[in-house]
DNA sequence: GTTGCGCATGGACGCCGTAGACCAGCGAAT
DNA sequence: ATTCGCTGGTCTACGGCGTCCATGCGCAAC
């Protein structure tokens, strides 16, 4: 991972579809040795996949939220990690600290599809209460930035 | 907006890269058709972009957070947002309903730094207090999915 | 019926992705 | 100092892809 591979990483990362002669002409180097970093940094791990960020209200996830759980004491984070999973409408979830145990960052619908599925969530055995904070206003929310380098 | 868009949207956001002959392939349509429907779904506004994930520890963000924002009576999401958008740390920031009026999502290199972003973000005129919620782990973290139809 | 529109296909051309061969630089071992 | 091997680049070549344009089909409105 060097100076190169990060200013690959944020190109990709304002257009994953960006051509590797693109990108290399860029950053002083041939088509085939970008391909080669970029096979190197997804199978390092570094790069995670290439998505396509979407409008949630234009495919009809208009409600969203951000849950605190409140765990029994012996909840594991494997425990929690198998469960969001198994909820299609939950984003994000990370263990915390402070009051709660986890928060949970969930799309839905509307307001009705919200509620059903924080009701299913709160049915989780280890789940002994939870706290809501629904979103009023998407303010900001982009990619984790690279440091560029220099 | 048909079943079929959907179709594309999921199978780009599952990989960016895909050709449009490989949708095409999946979707039973050409590929000229698929990129007049990608195009379509861009100015739209349906597509915001491709991106592509990274692993944050990889390019040496380890700490993570969210913040809730106690502000000032007469505060507008149109100040947080352009304040939010200030720091490089901020990857995410919401208005919300309940005890805090927005929430902020930030990702700095180690505790120090944090802490530093944290402050910078405390002293924001509108900002009269804050409540942190480190990031122990990360469980869970997709993409917006796209309900399939059928 | 026919006109017009939306939306697909087909073909053509140039660029792109990808693999292979080859080469330069560099550190370690002889 | 020489040599070996490794890392990481360029060049080349070919098959497939992106992209544009012309064309054709189905359908609704008149």
């Amino acid at each position: 991972m060097d100076a190169v591979d990060q200013r690959i990483i944020a190109l990709l990362s304002t257009d994953a579809r960006a051509s590797y002669a693109e990108i290399g002409a860029k950053v002083s180097l041939s088509a085939p040795a970008v391909k080669r970093r970029v096979d190197r940094l997804r199978t390092d791990g570094v790069i995670k996949g290439f998505t396509t960020i979407i409008e949630p209200s234009a495919v009809g996830w208009t409600t969203e939220a951000f849950v605190e759980l409140f765990c029994t004491g012996r909840t594991t984070p494997a425990q929690i990690t198998v469960a969001a999973r198994r909820h299609p409408e939950v984003v994000g979830a990370y263990t915390v600290s402070g009051e709660a145990d986890a928060l949970v960052h969930l799309r839905a619908a509307d307001i009705g599809h919200l509620e059903q599925a924080l009701e299913r969530l709160r049915a989780e055995p280890f789940v002994t209460s939870t706290r809501s904070m629904i979103v009023l206003s998407r303010l900001v929310e982009r990619p984790t930035p690279v440091p560029a380098p220099q």
